[in-house]
RNA sequence: GCCCCCGUAGCUCAACUGGACAGAGCAACGGAUUUCUAAUCCGUCGGUUGGAGGUUCGAGUCCUCCCGGGGGCGCCA
């Protein structure tokens, strides 16, 4: 979504807002009056057929709340419905089930007219009343280091959390948080350096593969290897095993001092330290940025800010902290103590020897993206291991009063949490040796599998449309796996089931929509039947087999559903509805033909109907960050 | 030791934030193709929602305790 999203002006034939408003007036006056504080109809679509097209719960509350049998507040509230004229307009009259259930049958006539209205440039998504300022913290890659699994969540999470948002028409500003400040980046600068200057290197041939064995190399290098160490003295491993053991951790030492002067000279803008390290930022962020545009997440340049853009602002921050005595010493470190947030664990501002830790630049980021940026909505789509951390820092920063917005309001800070990525044996997603999975090496097997599937299935797409069907079908299932589940929870990935074609997956809605689309390809060559003048033209909806009506009063809960996904941050809500959309299409395909339609009236009605969900189906595809396709 | 998250069909996951009989896909079994992509659809089988209490008209969902799994706990990021 580019820009400014689309809305709808304010609808004539809104029914589920037509129902509720009914029925809050039909409370009302069967309470006799006020209604209390919080009261509302509760109007969802129904859950079972039986039940009609929606049910309305919120008489039972109500009943609570007045201290009324909530069967009885119930019939009253049926019973002036029944004779309430702007109501019987759009539905049957209403019955009261079990203990104050009202279970309401929409009219046909209102069913058509609120899919026509639907039609529109917005599908039926309203303006934000008000739009609001919402900064996305995604991706977080780490300098001298390949992106895996967890960067995949990170990433497509993220960046569908600001999808949609954008969607319903808030501004919304993505921050990639990237590592490239601090001690180990220091480590790997300095070896590089050193590498470079010894000709040893080529940095202009750098890639981020050596990169990462440098950084490694220079992390064990600075590291003493107690283990080792302890293991030679408790065994008594000979003085020859001993004395290595013993140099190894005296070189560490010296490595680390090295290291630490290093720093020093980074944060002193020494330009030969600099000159290296922008070139390891460079080679990590190209990397990145290609795996984002393979991802078709929206991540670039403009989209990052480095640790490091914060250094500079980290000691006057803590200054200011001390001042306002937000913070406070203990043990020679400094502190925000966060008891009255109900936070035990109070958090590190700046450590004993004087330095700052990424609680500091976490502060300052808040700081910036709330009071620069001007974000009302800050999320983070990172990691739940670091939920503690986040508790920490978002207290710290409110007791600063670093979430207070311009207007004064304070600003929502969300940690948008996900879990760990498990392979198929239960375990933490990793190489047989134990190591990270890249993730450029995951999405070329998910667009290699992708391609073999698509080359079998359909073997009538020439070379060049395969390969980029591939790359969306491939691509597009690793991240809907991603999205699809309650990202709390830890997610087993496997390649089978997400690029399955049966099944809550990518492929089956990127299937879904190439019917459709095939369809108006064969409506325009057989029938020289035009999608635009299909809407334009407004053919009537007929809504008469069960197919058909089940897609239509699925198609009415999408604004809803695209609202409940972005406020929860849930991008699997919006998942979830896909799904049931596509599969209420494939119902309707294999029982309702549409080109060979009984009549030309049906024809025009299905027509439109297919139009209607392959809109609904671009947009979520689009929200999700899915790439929807023409033909597969 | 303290804190957080998770536990739903054999497997992978849902359940609109407290609503009606807990739903899908896979697997197993049985059907549907002169028709717009069968990459599909329809049906059958499958559950003490980890356990025990509690709150209330109503609990997978909220509270307490237990069991199991994962994670985190000032001077790493």
């Amino acid at each position: 979504m580019k820009g400014g999203a689309i809305h709808s002006p304010p609808m004539p034939a809104n029914v589920p807002e037509i129902l509720s408003q009914r029925l809050l007036e039909a409370m009302r006056s069967a309470v006799g009056g006020t209604l209390p504080q919080g009261a509302s109809p509760a109007l969802s679509p129904a859950k079972n057929p039986q039940f009609g097209d929606f049910q309305a719960n919120g008489c039972m509350a109500l009943g609570k709340q007045v201290g009324k049998p909530p069967r009885d507040l119930a019939a009253a509230v049926v019973g002036s419905l029944a004779r309430d004229a702007a109501f019987l307009e759009i539905a049957e009259a209403p019955e009261v089930a079990g203990p104050g259930f009202i279970n309401i049958r929409l009219k046909p006539a209102a069913l058509a007219s609120a899919l026509d209205a639907m039609d529109g440039p917005a599908l039926g998504v309203p303006a934000p009343a008000p739009a609001r300022t919402v900064v996305v913290d995604l991706c977080g890659v780490n300098l001298a280091k390949e992106m895996h699994v967890g960067h995949l969540r990170a990433t497509v999470i993220g960046d569908a959390l600001a999808r949609l948002h954008a969607r319903l028409g808030h501004r919304v500003l993505r921050q990639n948080h990237f590592g490239d400040w601090g001690l180990p980046i220091a480590m790997v600068t300095l070896e590089v350096k050193t590498r470079s200057e010894a000709g040893r290197l080529d940095m202009a041939s750098l890639t981020l593969d050596r990169l990462e064995a440098l950084y490694r190399h220079a992390k064990a290098a600075s590291t003493p290897d107690k283990a080792a160490l302890a293991l030679c003295r408790r065994h008594g491993l000979g003085p020859k095993a001993t004395a290595e053991c013993e140099a190894q951790a005296l070189a560490a030492e010296e490595n680390l001092a090295r290291a630490k002067s290093a720093l020093v000279a980074l944060q002193s803008h020494d330009p030969a330290y600099v000159r290296v390290w922008e070139r390891i930022s460079e080679v990590t962020l190209a990397a990145c940025f290609e795996n984002c545009r393979r991802l078709h997440a929206d991540v670039t340049g403009e989209h990052t800010a480095g640790e490091s853009s914060y250094a500079e602002e980290l000691a006057p921050l803590v200054a200011d902290l001390e001042a306002r005595r937000v913070a406070e010493p203990s043990d020679g470190a400094l502190v925000i103590r966060l008891d009255e947030f109900g936070i035990k664990e109070p958090v590190i501002v700046r450590k004993s020897d004087g330095g700052f830790i990424y609680a500091t630049t976490d502060l300052a980021a808040i700081r910036r993206r709330v009071q620069k940026l001007g974000g009302e909505v800050v999320i983070y789509a990172v990691d739940a291991r670091q939920s503690l951390h986040f508790r920490q820092v978002f207290a710290g920063a409110r007791k600063a009063g670093y979430t207070r917005t311009a207007s004064g309001a304070e600003a929502t800070l969300v940690h948008a949490a996900f879990g760990t990525v498990l392979g198929e044996d239960g375990r933490p997603f990793k190489t047989r040796s134990g190591d990270n999975v890249k993730l450029a090496d995951l999405l070329d097997e998910a667009v290699a599998r992708a391609e073999r599937a698509v080359a079998e299935k359909n073997p009538a797409l020439d070379a060049a449309e395969r390969r980029l069907v591939a790359e969306a079908v491939g691509i597009g299932a690793i991240k809907y796996a991603d999205l699809s589940s309650d990202r709390i929870k830890d997610y087993v990935f496997s390649f089978d089931r997400m690029l399955a074609f049966e099944g809550n997956t990518g492929p089956y809605l990127q299937y879904a929509l190439a019917r459709i689309r095939s369809i108006f390809r064969k409506a325009r060559e057989q029938l020289g039947i035009d999608e635009a003048s299909l809407v334009s033209r407004r053919a009537a909806l007929a809504l008469s087999a069960p197919e058909e009506k089940a897609i239509a009063l699925e198609l009415l809960k999408y604004p809803g559903v695209l609202a409940a996904s972005a406020e929860a941050c849930e991008p699997h809500r919006l998942c979830g509805y896909l799904y049931d959309l596509a599969t209420a299409f494939s119902a309707f395909f294999s029982n309702c033909p549409v080109l060979q339609a009984p009549d030309d009236a049906t024809r025009l009605s299905r027509l439109r109907l297919c139009h209607l969900t392959g809109r609904v189906l671009k947009d979520g595809l689009d929200s999700l960050g899915l790439i929807p396709l023409e033909r597969m």
